[in-house]
DNA sequence: GCATATCGTCCTATAAATAGGACGCTGCGT
DNA sequence: ACGCAGCGTCCTATTTATAGGACGATATGC
């Protein structure tokens, strides 16, 4: 198998004029370029340089091998530019994909303002509520909610956001505010998320105390807007979180069943195959996600007087 | 300074879809190639590929990247074809340098027959008397006619031809032959090359007798066929080779002079850079030029009974 | 004509790369 | 659900390549 650096080599040392030159200017030793291109000759089973002491020349094959070889070196050039640009300036393809409840609410308005700020970056988006196969499906961010305790995983998690989870239903079916999660029972529900054998809501007060509470919800979905709107409708009580329900809590569209008590809240990140090897377009959007999180977070604790406010589970 | 085999190898690694299958194929390790893979995205500062235990994909900027390794390989693939196609059909351009003389009367001819059987070989052949440069000049062959003691080169020499030299003139001038190196004393001579300070003819019986005959010469000249012309007219003795002769002394239009004495033979032989690495068309007509050379003085020595023939110096 | 600088080639102690296999993880077949 | 085959990564004894300089030859400047 070939030595390609030999060509490059030979490349070099035609274009100096000589060993010692080439060496001089590339910074390896003369005496690596004469071998090399001696074994480079011998594989090949001809003379490509004419040379004797002091006296230096390329033979007619040689001149056609160096053509070649330079129209090479032209290529793996532009390989080199490939790479570089991309790093000088965040253009190309970001992939990522997001919950859809998550997209709706927060990260679709946030991925558009990035992209307004950045004209060269394009994102292809996948509203999915699946947890994505990361390297096999060649994502380079999965923007995902987990719940405490996280499990660990060879991907990278870079956390965005903490959402705050609430218990919330139409007035029509829940006329005042409960006062127990006792209180909860016989009341209809809805659940997000594929069916599974048992719903339960894990609640905990701010003084401490924890509840468990078992629900068979008429509507089990994986669409949160769907959700809402059989909440709206007074079909049941359901667990979303707050960042989707503020304003229809504000409205009185909705409110809060069970005030004090809260499901643990979520952490939102963004997971992806590693650290090494970031593309400054992928960085930048993590960097600006992670701000603007943190700076939505901040209003909305502004106009909820509260301490933090919360989203969904994908 | 990049490792341009790493661009192979990572083309190899995603046309096989994985360093194992790669490896396989190349024959190499699988922890080569991902140790060499690693490296490269380390040296670029990328990611190229997303892989996992048993996952593995290409990413965007390695998509591009691959593109232009790949496109490097098929000109370090058409660099491999140059030298292969050359070695496997003798083609292209051989330059060759010869005396005139023996341009003239014996390797111009040659050298026509010998193009007759290869239409794909183009010479470019030099007539010249000077020592030409083989190496700074490009030839790939220089035809010489030397004299022994040969002195050591650091050419390879490829023995062609052996000429014998003989004293002629026209019978206008030397009614008939002498007897002795001696009697050559008064008459007017003519003599080959540069002007030099002293002009000899070194003469050596068939019997082991030698002499030394210095001699003033009318006319030098380094153009063999002018000193011919000009013993044509009588103007001189001049020592000339036998294959150039052999035809006018047989026609009665010049006589050897001095029979059963000769000047020392001269070797005709071919000089070039190496053997290593010659290429298929230059080994050709090496071939070609020993073959014939040899076929021509079995002819010559046929025609006149004779030893061997002889050429001219250069 | 001679001295000096620089060339290309060769050699060896040292540095770097690799073969080969162990290990943990994952996907597939039963 | 479990066992097994094969993946990518990491490690080390071994192999291979190289840095650096010696050497002979040649070209240049004085």
């Amino acid at each position: 198998m070939q030595d390609l650096n030999d060509l490059f080599y030979f490349v070099q040392v035609v274009d100096h004029g000589g060993f010692a030159p080439a060496g001089r200017t590339l910074g390896v030793q003369k005496s690596k370029l004469s071998r090399r291109i001696l074994l480079l000759e011998e594989r090949l089973g001809v003379r490509l340089l004419n040379r004797s002491s002091r006296r230096f020349s390329i033979t007619e094959i040689g001149r056609e091998y160096y053509d070649r070889c330079a129209a090479m070196l032209v290529e793996a050039e532009a390989a080199e530019q490939v790479v570089a640009q991309v790093r000088a300036e965040p253009r190309g393809i970001i992939r990522v994909s997001c919950p859809t409840a998550l997209l709706s609410f927060q990260f679709g308005a946030l991925v558009a303002r990035f992209m307004a700020e950045n004209p060269a970056i394009e994102v292809h988006l996948e509203g999915t509520n699946r947890r994505v196969d990361v390297i096999a499906e060649g994502f380079d961010i999965a923007i995902r909610v987990r719940f405490p305790p996280l499990a660990p995983s060879d991907l990278v998690m870079r956390q965005l956001d903490q959402s705050t989870q609430c218990l919330v239903a139409s007035p029509a079916l829940v006329a005042q505010a409960l006062i127990s999660p006792a209180d909860l029972v016989g009341l209809p529900s809805l659940d997000l998320g594929p069916p599974h054998r048992e719903h339960v809501w894990q609640l905990r007060h701010e003084d401490g105390r924890t509840a468990a509470v078992r629900h068979a919800p008429r509507l089990v979905t994986d669409d949160m807007p769907a959700l809402r709107d059989a909440a709206y409708a007074g079909v049941g009580v359901v667990q979303l979180p707050m960042m989707m329900t503020w304003e229809d809590l504000a409205a009185g569209r909705l409110i809060e069943v069970l005030p004090g008590w809260h499901p643990p809240a979520g952490i939102v990140h963004a997971a992806f195959a590693s650290r090494r090897g970031l593309l400054p377009s992928v960085r930048a959007l993590l960097d600006f996600l992670v701000r603007e999180c943190a700076a939505q977070r901040i209003q909305a604790d502004r106009s909820l007087g509260r301490g933090d406010l919360a989203m969904g589970d994908a």
